[in-house]
DNA sequence: CGCCACTTTGAAGCACTTCAACATATGTGG
DNA sequence: CCACATATGTTGAAGTGCTTCAAAGTGGCG
């Protein structure tokens, strides 16, 4: 059975049956939303009555100071909830999307129906939410205690496990859309930073990164040198292979 | 009517009636837990089996590195939910009380079926779990672009903001139990930078700190020079007071 | 082909850290 | 209630990781 993207994703959370997978997919039929790469397509202080999954592609979340500066709070992978609405909730962040991005929104009504009706797609849910906020936690610690380094190590191998999760990994390779201004804005970093410690990771023979592709050559050396530790990625223990 | 600290924060983000009112105050009539100051009473890898709300005193947040560093990720004042667990998850950071605590720990069963019955109470749950993620969103734009006397400043404006909300700011000042060490591990500065930092907001008399009480002297100064703007913290629009 | 976004490198500066010492509270057992 | 230990706060001096400023190189795309 192919998947798209969201059922996936959901099933690295929890374990969803055909029944649960076929409901997925039919949340996911209705008219997809193209959007061209650094666009913003969704603003802080918006209202939006639908549910946002992305489908394909890379998004940010991104939150602008009124000096101009900007810091990028998460970064998005295919089968992502960019957004779901609660109430007439006034988003706090704005959606740019970092590489051409098919989108799915989803009317509010059917996504809680859905959850409603079939409990493991609800938990499974919950459980990509809680998964997502570990994230933001974990990026606070590495921009609060970290140094240039393993903040970026770190996003590296986070991103790599992230990327396995969903099946868009080959090795230890993926294609990384992400510029070294949008690295130094996720990190904290200014991009002359970024670039210079990039180099001492090529150096070292760590990763390969040109054409927006990365490999990471040493994934243990990295991990370790950066303090990964992948269980916030796995609430439940080890992650469920649909 | 007096009403519970939990009560009285769920008010803050979305209207209760009576009835609401009166199941929230069901919910919290279990034996309460009391945790000394500095007690760690929930651990990161655990998976409690119970919804903790703290109803007095203060608590925080925190992740530690396997070298000793540590990041407070947040603070939460009474009537917050310090732990929510979604089936068996593990939780992927502690919680440290600052202050002689009072916690009611809630069977998950009794907090999902109230949340059931009455629609209101689930919406303000939501709500406050919007905003707490907010809440932390902004941290990490705070350590990530924010030199360190923005970073302090912005925190005491939040606090305040909170606080005033909960009925617990008098004027503008309140009491702070949180030492300059967890200061520094909640910014991502150095305790002794924070410590001159503080003494430059004194000095400035733009606030007043001694004996565990903050008082913020220019309120709309410091918000200013620390470009805190409190849209985050009311997700609706205006606070609901009840 | 020429523009623009992105990457790369060097040199100088500074915000914050580190190290060290001392001062002041806070708590505890005798 | 004092003696002592321990946590917390304060200040100075030296060091450094990262920033800032500046300029040139590279690559994708209309």
């Amino acid at each position: 059975m192919l998947l798209n993207a969201l059922a996936r994703r959901l099933s690295c959370c929890f374990p969803l049956d055909e029944n649960d997978l076929r409901a997925v997919e039919r949340l996911c039929a209705v008219p997809r939303r193209r959007v061209a790469a650094r666009r913003e397509f969704l603003r802080e202080g918006d209202r939006p009555g639908h549910v946002h999954v992305l489908l394909e592609g890379w998004a940010c979340h991104q939150v602008m100071l009124p000096d101009g500066r900007r810091q990028i709070t998460a970064f998005h992978l295919p089968g992502d909830i960019l957004w779901q609405p609660i109430g007439e909730v006034r988003m706090d962040f704005s959606i740019l999307a970092l590489t051409p991005a098919i989108i799915a929104p989803i009317p509010t009504t059917a996504f809680e129906a859905a959850a409603k009706a079939h409990p493991a797609i609800a938990t499974a849910l919950a459980l990509q939410h809680r998964v997502a906020e570990a994230v933001l936690r974990r990026w606070l610690v590495n921009v609060g205690q970290r140094a240039a380094f393993e903040r970026i190590g770190y996003l590296f191998c986070e991103l790599h496990h992230r990327l396995h999760a969903i099946g868009l990994a080959h090795g230890n390779g993926f294609a990384f859309p992400v510029t070294q201004v949008e690295l130094a804005e996720a990190t904290g970093l200014t991009p002359v930073h970024v670039n210079r410690v990039l180099r001492d990771m090529r150096r070292q023979r760590l990763i390969d990164l040109e054409n927006r592709v990365l490999r990471i050559l040493q994934l243990r050396a990295l991990a370790q040198r950066a303090l990964f530790d992948p269980a916030y990625l796995e609430p439940q223990g080890q992650p469920h292979i649909a």
